[in-house]
DNA sequence: TATGCAATAGAAAACGATTACTATATTCGC
DNA sequence: GCGAATATAGTAATCGTTTTCTATTGCATA
């Protein structure tokens, strides 16, 4: 392999065995042209010998497609994400493409920041998990993107193609199920609710009160509301413990407790037991997201499952027929919540409902 | 903003403010040529007029550069590669680079396939925590690529630029501190010895051991072999819980425990307690990785902090500047190992050594 | 023996931006 | 007021590939 200091180019290889590069780029690139066989093996001879690597820009310019899409997510030290992410990346693989993956650490302004750069690179499809709360913005981007689609974080109304879940369902299920196991005094912890998910999720903790007769107490939800665009789990795992001692300081605990996500669950579990209160025993707690480690973690989290690997399988799935214009069946997808019992909640009286 | 179907070019532009392209790229992409006030507010309405956003593959044909790099690490789900991740994305978030990550799931088949694509995609360097035991192919890989660092998993006797970690020195560290604390019957944990840093880490165990006039016990290593390529924490934890078995079906215990990585310490323990075997009063364990899930679980792990983030960022900064020719202080950086203290090991008598 | 079509290959025109040359018009030093 | 330097803008070449035209064969059909 000759590695003299520019690369080869296909009018090298032409020059070297004696034909034209028109000849050259049939013989790499367009199988279906009939090229007679001494001269393709030449050609061939040529380039390996040369160690010829096509110019991929060219390709590019010359209207090829680049098979590389964006995808945007908050953060990847959160374990969903990361789960998600690696999800992404196996259907790219196994369909040709590349993916970009961006960090927006929940600031609107780097998810603007990174969106313009995707642009900028002539992606040729996008994966959101969107923190801006602005229709027209949205607009603007999915106009001017060959192909979009909105994932876990969506927006309320969105006409696009979309992956999401139903965080109000969600919410429902988790406060239902503490009902179901004989708990009345049921809090709720959350770090700010911001995001649109959350301020669902925590719609239907409300409803499902509601709907159990029971009177909405506003000072059973304890928000942790800092605006430090964190979105690590040691973060919300700190601030998991911060609400429980917000709650240890009421005048008395509530019977039990639905966080906002798994992390913050672990934490305030964690500094509940510092204080001496003993989950479930003495208080129960579900959880939200189904991470990896909230079964290793003693006592294993009950909670409610928001299946990572199949929201980035399927949005990219949608994301990669829209680019191949191949028929989407369904471009809306709405996830839903199952729960995951563990060791977390205690049963206080069976109270079977039909 | 005009969206016709095709995106405006610079000749639209020069059409519609009545100047040459050579203009309209001067205003454009060359601030410090002259241009007349005048032309150049043409020049700029025409091209907001007409949403004109520069064909990136064009400007690459001429030779700009892309200021992309690609970074190949095993897998994202692993949290340390999720952190490592997290500070190589944001170091070149500041210099004005895109990364391309890609996972490798420890696979040399894929890591080459990663490498080719990132070789056809000609980013301007690579970040490699390689799987690949082939000298050879590193040497001509590194070759080929503009710049080229490797990371976290090193190669032994690797002549180019590196940020490696001591996993000699972080076996040692965590077997003499089970010493110190008194034990002397200390079983090694680990999943297949594959990796360099792993035998590494082994061979710290066993000289901390001999250091101490301890005979090594082949007895006490206990490996759970298996070829599956998967390097998810679920499977590490798993992994941990069969080491355990194993160590459980033992004659009798051993004092302590040093495990190769934190979720494999996790697991084992999380099988010890469900045996009976209380961690730390029966036996004790280190772990290593120092992950954040670590001092969150019960009891907090005592482990070796192998520092991903400085890992990330040291990385990232040498291939950086090799790739802007500034001058490297230090091409070979080895961080050193660190111990931190938490709950899973007891002392069982104290014995300061000085 | 024309005629037409497939096989084969080269010349040259794209793709969109940059830039090395030119070519004017100004302006400056003296 | 004259040559030299500078400001300003256009022409055309260039980056490396693909692809549309052409051009020449060879061969089968009528």
């Amino acid at each position: 392999m000759a590695l003299q200091g520019k690369r080869a180019t296909i009018s090298d290889i032409a020059k070297r065995a004696g034909v034209s590069s028109a000849t050259v780029s049939r013989v790499m690139s367009n199988p279906s042209y009939p090229v007679k066989p001494a001269l393709r093996k030449r050609v061939l001879d040529a380039a390996s010998q040369l160690n010829y690597k096509p110019n991929i820009f060219s390709q590019m310019l010359k209207g090829s497609s680049s098979r590389e899409i964006g995808v945007i997510i908050p953060s990847i030290t959160n374990p969903f994400y990361a789960q998600l992410v690696s999800a992404v990346e196996r259907e790219c693989l196994e369909r040709g493409y590349t993916p970009i993956f961006c960090f927006s650490q929940n600031s609107p302004e780097l998810e603007t920041r990174h969106l313009e750069m995707l642009e900028r690179k002539q992606v040729e499809g996008t994966l959101l998990s969107c923190v801006h709360l602005n229709d027209a913005f949205l607009a603007d981007i999915s106009a001017r993107t060959p192909a979009f689609v909105l994932f876990d974080q969506t927006y309320p109304g969105y006409e696009g193609d979309s992956v999401s879940f139903d965080f109000f369902g969600g919410g429902c299920l988790a406060t239902k199920y503490l009902l179901e196991c004989g708990h009345r005094d049921i809090a709720f912890i959350s770090g700010p609710i911001d995001r649109y998910s959350r301020r669902q999720y925590f719609d239907g903790y409300k409803h499902a009160l509601k709907d159990a007769g029971l009177r909405f107490n506003n000072r059973r939800v304890v928000l942790f509301n800092d605006d430090i665009e964190n979105a690590s789990s040691e973060y919300d795992y700190h601030c998991g413990q911060e609400l429980a001692s917000l709650l240890l300081s009421s005048e008395y605990l509530p019977d039990a407790i639905v966080a906002v996500n798994d992390m913050i669950a672990i934490g305030a579990i964690r500094k509940l037991e510092q204080e001496g209160v003993h989950v479930p025993t003495d208080i129960s707690v579900v959880g939200f997201d189904n991470i990896a480690i909230s079964s290793l973690v003693s006592p294993a989290l009950t909670t409610i499952d928001q299946p990572a690997v199949e929201t980035g399988r399927l949005a990219t799935r949608i994301l990669l027929d829209r680019i191949e214009n191949k028929p989407v069946e369904q471009g809306q997808i709405i996830l839903q919540p199952s729960l995951v019992e563990r060791e977390s909640v205690r049963k206080v009286h069976r109270k079977v409902r039909r």
